[in-house]
DNA sequence: ATGGCCACTCTAAGTGGA
């Protein structure tokens, strides 16, 4: 089984590099974020004909995640239950036999702001929330944008004590590890400087002046099943890219 | 590196992203 996270920064954009890259990979599960877009104009006759289904959670101008699944995607939930937030970034459903969790974390604008605040608030609710899930679904991943770089060798070193970098965030991940959970990208052996999203200005990802944000962290019975994570770089390289690149696990089942 | 981009929006500049 194949799983993938892919925050496209606009689905009607990106449509086409969506539908090439469904095709030459063949996931199982392409998690997104950023639709960008209303569930009224959501792409699902282009999804459906290219061999997948589709549940999705869109807003307009901000925000919007969705599953899309060779299976049936079944127990479907959007939102962080009990928690009121206006912003679209959370599904989750089950697929076969895996729980797959949809998150768009929020960006944070710079410590201290207001938004920090609202994404330290989203993470803590987001963590009771999973721990819940973990307790009815064993076999989880919990994917998607995370705007937080685990630690100081997933990022540029130009990026120091700022936003997706802070102490309070990284904290935050490790509470999310502590659930139970494993950043799947680690089990390998990786690359120097391998990163999942790069700034549209400056030349960033010519020169690689990136942020690994993208994860995919997985339960026990999923860490002894994976074999393989990995970033394919190859979308960023098209022409009107998203600044994120896509990430994947392959799992024996 | 800190800007210079990109997508979006009551199609103008302004907001937000990361």
């Amino acid at each position: 089984m194949k799983i993938a996270t892919w925050n496209v920064n606009s689905l009607k954009v990106r449509l086409p590099h969506v539908l090439d890259w469904l095709a030459a990979e063949q996931p199982d599960v392409l998690c997104l974020q950023e639709l960008k877009m209303e569930d009224s104009v959501f792409p699902l006759a282009e999804i459906q004909a290219a061999g997948y289904q589709a549940v999705f959670h869109g807003q307009k101008t901000y925000n919007g995640v969705a599953i899309l699944s060779r299976h049936a995607a079944v127990d479907v939930i959007k939102d962080i239950p009990g928690f009121d937030d206006p912003q679209k970034r959370i599904i989750a459903a089950t697929i076969d036999d895996v729980r797959v969790i949809c998150g768009y974390f929020p960006n944070g604008q710079a410590v201290g702001s207001d938004k920090f605040a609202y994404k330290l608030d989203w993470l803590a609710a987001l963590t009771e929330w999973v721990r819940d899930e973990l307790r009815q679904h064993p076999r989880l991943v919990l994917t998607g944008d995370f705007n937080i770089a685990p630690e100081d060798r997933d990022a540029h070193p130009a990026w120091k004590d700022e936003i997706h970098v802070s102490a309070p965030e990284r904290a935050a991940f490790v509470a999310l590890e502590l659930l139970g959970l494993t950043d799947a990208f680690r089990l390998f052996d990786q690359d120097d400087k391998a990163f999942s999203w790069w700034d549209y200005r400056m030349n960033a990802f010519e020169r690689n002046f990136g942020l690994r944000i993208d994860h995919l962290l997985i339960s026990d019975p999923l860490v002894a099943e994976c074999r393989r994570c990995w970033t394919d770089t190859a979308p960023r390289k098209l022409e009107r890219p998203s600044d994120h690149a896509p990430v994947l696990i392959e799992l024996t089942k």
